[in-house]
DNA sequence: TCTGGGGTCCTAGGACCC
DNA sequence: TCTGGGGTCCTAGGACCC
């Protein structure tokens, strides 16, 4: 038996955790540079505020409705999903962290579905209770079947649901769109077919399904019905590519500030690679202009080098970028967005080609962090990110100087990830 | 004026090997 | 007239997820 367990419109209802004043009030999360609706609270939802909508495009509602906004607090959310994740494994042995908030629960002994309703209502009353943010919880015999009872627990009062294999009637009145797998290209594709309902698709047969829709619609509809094929992935593989990009605050012109963004983002990357313990066999850089402002017209750019060794010294990426910007970089255009991307990621232990001759400045044996690179994460962790950098590269003191920056307005405190913005009780 | 930032997996087809 | 039977590796592109 699998769960679901899915935070209901998680970053709002991480900003209410510490903000109650918020509830019940139409409250939105916006993306990174204050751009799009990201996430609504269930009040925002029915003034029509659209998922993923840019917020020009509906200012009036939020003036209209004093609808409360905030920019990503990133750093929060992180810290409240760790905290729900916890509490589940108190309840089962194996969960499996889907995203931010989402985690499929793995119940390995027998249990009815009457049983695990009972499960997921208390599952549910701890979360609430612990944490402080609301769940559902969907159960089925698959990992796509407790998906959709994540979804159909929706419209329950009590959050939890139960779907099966055998329900038919249910899928006859489910939309196909509302499978787990599905997107919008298969669906128009489905359709244009004459399959509308869950039904309709596990009504077709194996070699019908695998002629349209390759072998990841198959194992779609094998657990539709009620036939395994995605397991728990309890240790999940490591990550093999990483990307590292922001849209900018304004559109850069100038190499200098282009190049200072750039060495951030490898100052990000080198840290996420060493936090896991990994290594990056080559590294790109990518820049774009505004694709909104002239759709005819949008430039983009982007190169790859390969490391003679793999490597997560920052200084490293930081040549590496210095290299590559100049590929990439034309004068005169206006750059909107930009990013760095790691490939090829291998773990300390992986072996690997050795270089002949190595690298000057690099370090040969894998695994083993460059004193500066240490010393660089252990001031930074504790005097903070910006306390120390690479000062050619035109590290401002405060990088909020820098144009390329985005906009983050309405930011509310970490309350839990800063001592000195813990909030006060009274 | 203003439009996010991450990821994964699969397939087809070409180049090349014996 | 008739033209084998295996493989691997790489890339581009398309699909999906949050």
């Amino acid at each position: 038996m699998y769960a679901l367990v899915d935070c209901n419109n998680f970053f709002v209802s991480c900003e209410r955790v510490f903000a109650p004043y918020l509830n019940g009030k139409p409250t939105i999360v916006l993306s990174n540079n204050d751009g799009c609706a990201i996430a609504r609270s269930e009040e925002a939802k029915a003034l029509g505020i659209p998922m993923g909508a840019p917020l020009f495009k509906f200012r009036d509602i939020v003036e209209a409705h004093d609808v409360k906004v905030f920019s990503s607090n990133f750093s929060l959310y992180g810290d409240i999903s760790r905290r729900v994740v916890d509490v589940l494994h108190r309840f089962a042995p194996e969960v499996e962290v889907y995203s931010v908030d989402e985690s499929f629960v793995y119940f390995p002994f027998d249990i009815t579905p009457t049983d695990a309703l009972e499960w997921g209502r208390k599952i549910r009353d701890v979360i609430w209770r612990w944490v402080g943010v609301p769940t559902r919880v969907g159960f089925g015999p698959t990992k796509t079947l407790a998906k959709l009872a994540n979804n159909m627990a929706k419209e329950r009062s009590d959050g939890v649901c139960y779907v099966g294999a055998d329900y038919t009637d249910l899928f006859k009145k489910t939309p196909i769109e509302n499978v787990w797998g599905i997107g919008r290209n298969n669906t128009k594709k489905l359709y244009s077919l004459g399959v509308y309902t869950v039904y309709d698709f596990t009504s077709k047969t194996n070699a019908f399904i695998r002629k349209n829709f390759t072998v990841v619609g198959l194992k779609t509809a094998f657990e539709l019905r009620g036939v395994p094929c995605f397991t728990l992935e309890d240790a999940p593989e490591p990550r093999k590519n990483r990307l590292i990009s922001r849209s900018f605050g304004e559109e850069v012109t100038q190499l200098a500030d282009l190049k200072e963004a750039l060495v951030q983002f490898c100052h990000a990357g080198g840290r996420k690679l060493r936090k896991a313990g990994q290594f990056a066999s080559a590294l790109g850089v990518f820049v774009r202009t505004n694709p909104h402002k002239n759709r005819k017209n949008v430039t983009s750019g982007s190169a790859v080098l390969n490391f003679e060794a793999p490597t997560n010294n920052t200084l490293q990426l930081i040549k590496g970028v210095e290299a590559l910007v100049k590929k990439v970089y034309v004068p005169g255009h206006a750059y909107k967005k930009a990013g760095i991307m790691l490939f090829e990621l291998v773990q300390a232990h992986t072996p690997r080609q050795q270089s002949m001759v190595p690298e000057e400045g690099g370090y040969d044996h894998i695994g083993e962090a460059p004193a500066l690179m240490e010393a660089l994460d252990a001031i930074q962790k504790k005097c903070g990110r910006f306390s120390i950098g690479f000062g050619r590269y035109g590290l401002k003191a405060r990088p909020s100087q820098s144009k390329w920056q985005g906009r983050r307005e309405k930011t509310s405190p970490l309350y839990t990830t800063s001592w000195e913005q813990l909030p006060d009780v009274k």
